[in-house]
DNA sequence: ATATGTAATTATGTAGTACATATATGGCAA
DNA sequence: TTGCCATATATGTACTACATAATTACATAT
């Protein structure tokens, strides 16, 4: 006889917390509702979904978190803006994480900013030209690069700079909250035998090439400026 | 008389939910517990935290939507590694999204495709070269490529297969949580006068650089496919 | 008449109890 | 050993009661 085409069971277990969640995501997409809409009552949506009040909070609990929904003490919930990365925000613990999630945000800054080259170029200004130069000239006077931390330092609040500079608030936020991670791997890092830190491309190097190179310069010398972060991949 | 220099109340109202979530995850990072490790019973962290154990269960319900702890039923709750975009994905319907958020993610696509030339090259295979091949034959050889869904069907499937090609699982799940959005905008963009696809390098011209070419040349010519993308920059 | 104070109303926030459900565990029997 | 059954236990769900804050309306004072 043989075996029966069945798979082992899923194992779901799905509880109601889960489908009042995605029930009630649904249900704002499908109707098109914008910031500011009302929601219905908590009792109101536990009568109409047919659970208790208590699973119904701990489904609203969650989109709170994310910012999909505020409440206000009497006059009930309202649909809100979202903040796309608040859920993300959380999870960024490197105590927490895996080596292989480690990995693959670490790589993914080194994917973004080689990237993001274009954005840079296309909002760029003198001023930010100048905050650029005032963080390397600060950093060339500074006799304490030597050190790790202090070498660190300078190299955050340079790129954060180029970040914020591509104009995009998400690109930028998200890039804060990979900080504590970089740190860490950085620290890491640091226990090793060879130094993480001089490529061929300094500082310098990358403001000249804002000023009278292209944003394909651009990309080559950051490529360039983060070899020694490639060749750990 | 002077108007007081009073501002007019921060109106913080954390609720406890709030603060018992970041107090477990405070927690949990501050001891270094490692996926697998068996968390306090609801009662006794309610007890601890003097609580209810509804609000302790509200705050729970979060990081179980996170991933990051898992409860079975007589066992108790372990931690667990957490999801990185399981946050993000519930926030991704276009529908929801302000126009800023849209414009944010619409950006990073182009910063990501453009930037990850060198994981591509770092993880090049014969077997994922001939499948962009295979994609680029059937997208040549389809009679329905004046229609904008067919065109895009491919697209989609051609680009798709360069982020898996990144070996980086976050970057490719990224991508495909995205798809949504961009199938939005490009509906948006075909209701313009300028047709929003054909730039000046093909998918073929994409595959050649990748077998003959450097990531360099990579960036340039991804750059240039994009490039009625990067025009509405 | 404007301003201030006060009470009623209402929806969310919190507490507590009770029970349902699933599952690890141990004991008993074949 | 293997298999079955009872039991204990922690999460999941339901329900009730009350606290809190904010809106509304009304009443009072200057």
């Amino acid at each position: 006889m043989q075996k029966p085409n069945i798979r082992p069971k899923p194992v779901k277990a799905i509880s109601l917390a889960d489908q009042v969640e995605n029930n009630l995501i649904e249900y704002l997409n499908n109707n098109n509702l914008k910031a500011g809409d009302p929601l219905p009552k908590e009792t109101e949506l536990a009568e109409y979904l047919g659970v208790s009040r208590n699973v119904v909070r701990e489904a609203l609990s969650r989109l709170r978190m994310l910012g999909m929904i505020e409440s206000k003490k009497r006059k009930g919930m309202v649909l809100s803006e979202p903040d796309l990365l608040s859920g993300v925000e959380r999870v960024l613990y490197p105590n927490i994480l895996s080596e292989e999630s480690m990995k693959d945000i670490f790589e993914l800054r080194l994917v973004l900013e080689v990237g993001m080259a274009d954005l840079i170029f296309a909002r760029l200004t003198e001023e930010s030209i100048k905050s650029l130069e005032d963080i390397a000239n600060r950093e060339a006077r500074d006799p304490g690069t030597n050190k790790l931390k202090t070498r660190l330092k300078y190299e955050i609040s340079f790129h954060s700079k180029l970040y914020e500079m591509t104009g995009n608030n998400t690109l930028k936020r998200f890039q804060s909250m990979l900080l504590p991670v970089f740190n860490y791997m950085m620290e890491v890092e640091s226990t090793l035998e060879h130094k993480p830190e001089s490529g061929k491309i300094s500082h310098f190097d990358l403001i000249e090439t804002l000023k009278t190179g292209t944003p394909s310069n651009f990309r080559k010398n950051m490529r360039e400026h983060l070899t020694p972060h490639y060749d750990r991949l």
